[in-house]
DNA sequence: GTTAGCATGTAAGGAGTTACATGATTTT
DNA sequence: AAAATCATGTAACTCCTTACATGCTAAC
């Protein structure tokens, strides 16, 4: 509880960490083949972080395997520690505001396999209400205003509209999924018992 | 040149206000309808902006309107100067990266009414290459790593790189339109000069 | 008469980036 | 032997947010 990084790369490097140790180089590596489409990290704030979270017992430096040993040093490869896995399943627990904006939804997703069906169904639920409280601010904003706007602000309004429509159907159907896997194990969990 | 703000509220702010003459608050809410879909401004990075943009001799605090006089005070509305419309058009000239990036793009694009047909051209097209970049570092980044990722990664990786084909068409759309319009201007200068 | 919205501002801080500095290792 | 890439790290800075502080005005 000392560094308090608070930010979204601490997720996603312990949710990294966890699947495999590895060090900075590799991580931000996997990192940005990861999250690719939505953002990218620099290795002036992964090295900070993988210190912090040193500092913190989240991560532990592993000694290096055999064949890494000789002659060549550099190279430090992180491993997660209990405090660490225990870190990230809090992390991955809490479905406030935090988990659905922008910058952090991305990265909550993409560990979705870690994160509880509950959780995910209320971030799935929170992303949704988060965009559809844009598209409504935007439709009020529509009868307000009785300007004319150029061709280029018109297009661009356009465009971001329809982006943001595109993400909600995408979460409707994510959501019909969850909710069915939901049912299914339910009426397994039943149908265990009923026996 | 005191305040060196750079970042892409002075462009916003600063276009706002060749359109109008706004306050503050009036203006914020503006600009977060014209970019609701992309961004929002708060008020504790506006009213510093408009500050150093005072300062800079880029807007000055207007006279207020006789109907706004009586009684209410508050409301300072400001009006972009001389050398505040020649550092917008500095600002809408450069084409560089910092107009075709995530964050900047969409503001360099709500104001292309003001931006010359070439500079639009190049922002466009710098947008477009930034955005198949990131498509080729994925499908070389899928070659290269053989391991198998778990579904929720796969449809994270699946919807964003959908997005961005999404938009790379647009962007397709629109170059094409706007070179479209280049040959028919030359055509209408060459039939003048024909005459 | 009190809630909601209009209106302006500041101080502290967050979450990163850029640019720099250094050196080993692999490829050409 | 030069160039590219792997690998780690730091200091300064940027741009913006959050939380706070203040007061007016309109609506219910």
């Amino acid at each position: 509880m000392t560094g308090s990084r608070g930010g979204v790369l601490e997720l996603a490097v312990l949710g990294s960490l966890h699947e495999t140790p590895l060090h900075g180089y590799e991580l931000r590596k996997r990192l940005n083949t990861l999250l690719g489409m939505f953002r990218a990290f620099s290795y002036g704030s992964l090295y900070p972080c993988l210190k912090g979270l040193l500092n913190d017992g989240y991560i532990i430096e592993e000694q290096p395997a055999a064949d890494v040993v000789l002659g060549r040093r550099s190279k430090i490869v992180y491993r997660l520690t209990a405090e660490g896995k225990e870190r990230l399943e809090e992390l991955l627990t809490e479905a406030g505001p935090s988990a659905w904006e922008d910058e952090s939804f991305g990265i909550r997703f993409a560990f979705f396999r870690h994160t509880e069906a509950e959780v995910r169904l209320r971030i799935l639920e929170g992303r949704r209400s988060r965009l559809e409280e844009r598209l409504d601010a935007f439709r009020t904003a529509l009868t307000r205003t009785r300007e004319r706007l150029d061709s280029y602000t018109l297009e661009l309004q356009r465009h971001g509209l329809e982006s943001v429509e595109r993400e909600v159907r995408w979460l409707n159907e994510l959501i019909d999924t969850e909710r069915a896997q939901a049912v299914r194990d339910k009426s397994d969990e039943t149908d265990e018992t009923d026996d």
